[in-house]
DNA sequence: TCTGGGGTCCTAGGACCC
DNA sequence: TCTGGGGTCCTAGGACCC
């Protein structure tokens, strides 16, 4: 029997995280910033329907934010992490054969439905999400990945569906596929969308019907896969066991420009703590260390970007040792006379940590060394991100990422819990 | 004044080996 | 004049995703 998959995904959930907590913003515009309050990465329809832009930097548009009286807000991943995980675990009661695809996607394989039930099926799953966390939903289904991806699309720009759409049920596909702009579908890029349209392949029905050969030629094996997803060929399974992650990184632009070593030296040192702590949750150990700094692109004046890589003598998830190694590798490409803005701590070659390769010359305790981030992480988890840090990381930290419109952590600190008022 | 962050996969080309 | 062939591994860069 041929797979069919449900793609359900939040809609504007970032916007939509802030909502669930502030009922007054309710039908009012919304729009998210990037840290540092720089960009734009959510919007309410609302702020959609203003014409505000993906990606648009918040100081291009801020007379029209103004004006509008738009909600706005710094990101707050606290909050949008624990919202996906109470989604994604209210959609695993539903169906258990699913793959989280991102913070705020998830396949489900949906086998055993008719399609009248499986619409239903949507339906149920839409309100109860709803319900449970306060977060609206669209549902695509159809019989690959890329056409569920379609679907959802359809599902959530058109009213009548009620937010659930099955492609399966669709008398007139190719209509369908006609009105999807090429660029829209899942895998087409700024660049392809472009080579496309030189071929005059505009639309996903066009994509579609192409020559096998000569889509192998233009865009590889990644194209024909998708080509055949299109024609409803399943290429792409769901992906329920995540492969082990191959790199973590810890990248940041600074609330403000650094020009000194030992500033830069605090920012790498906190960002290198940073990603170290990812490295530990996800039980891995790293074997190689990249930093990168740079200035500003966006600015006239002299540029400089570097990175160097650094090969660690034994795989490690020590801050210490790990901020040793970064330290080491900043001081070596730094140089003075420049306004940087931006930092990066990169691990690669992560070995899970029970296998870890010890070396015949390595003196350190690492049971000790464990039990002491343990007793970190403890307190961080316990705390707050930062309570306790490496004196490394600076203490003024005039270069700390700035989030000057942020909201509570309304769900996962207890001092900052939504207060509900009786009346 | 002010322009995000964190990932993956594929491919082409070079180095190296037999 | 004439200058192999095939395999593997690694890396850098390109393209895409959310």
């Amino acid at each position: 029997m041929p797979p069919i998959f449900a793609l359900v995904d939040c809609n504007n959930f970032y916007a939509s995280c802030e909502r669930v907590f502030n009922p007054r913003l309710e039908g009012q515009p919304i729009v998210v910033l990037s840290n540092n309050d720089g960009c734009v990465i959510a919007r309410s329809n609302e702020a959609k329907a203003l014409g505000i832009g993906m990606g648009v930097p918040e100081f291009q548009i801020r007379p029209l934010l103004r004006a509008h009286k738009v909600q706005v807000f710094s990101s707050n991943y606290t909050l949008y992490g624990d919202m996906s995980q109470r989604v994604m675990e209210t959609l695993e009661q539903f169906c258990p054969d699913n793959e989280i695809y991102s913070i705020d996607e998830a396949f489900l394989r949906l086998s055993g439905f008719t399609a009248r039930n499986r619409t239903d099926y949507g339906h149920t799953m839409r309100s109860t999400v709803k319900q449970w966390t306060g977060i609206p939903v669209s549902v695509g289904i159809a019989e690959t990945k890329t056409l569920a991806k379609i679907a959802n699309r359809v599902a959530k720009r058109t009213p009548d569906t009620g937010g659930v759409f099955d492609l399966l049920a669709c008398p007139d596909r190719d209509a369908l596929l006609g009105r999807i702009a090429v660029h829209d579908v899942w895998g087409i890029g700024p660049n392809h969308a472009h080579l496309l349209k030189q071929h005059g392949i505009t639309t996903a029905v066009q994509l579609q019907q192409v020559d096998d050969q000569w889509i192998r030629k233009q865009m590889g094996i990644v194209g024909l896969r998708l080509v055949m997803e299109l024609r409803g060929v399943s290429c792409l399974d769901l992906e329920q066991c995540p492969a082990p992650k191959q790199s973590l990184t810890c990248s940041r632009a600074f609330g403000a420009f650094i020009s000194t070593l030992t500033e830069m030296e605090e920012a790498v040192s906190s960002y290198t703590s940073r990603v170290a702590e990812k490295l530990r949750g996800e039980r891995l150990a790293a074997t190689v260390l990249t930093v990168s700094l740079t200035t500003n692109a966006f600015k006239d004046g002299p540029q400089y970007n570097n990175a160097l890589t650094i090969k660690l003598p034994v795989a490690t998830d020590h801050t210490p040792e790990l901020i040793r190694s970064a330290l080491q590798g900043i001081k070596a490409v730094y140089r003075e006379g420049y306004q940087y803005k931006k930092a990066g701590v990169m691990l690669m070659g992560l070995v899970p940590v029970g296998q870890v390769q010890t070396d015949l010359f390595d003196h350190h305790d690492r049971v000790r060394s464990t039990r002491l981030m343990s007793a970190l992480d403890g307190v961080n988890a316990r705390w707050g991100l930062g309570a306790l840090q490496y004196a490394s990381s600076g203490i003024t930290k005039k270069w700390k990422t700035q989030f000057h419109r942020r909201s509570p952590a309304y769900t996962t600190q207890w001092d900052e819990l939504p207060v509900v008022k009786a009346g």
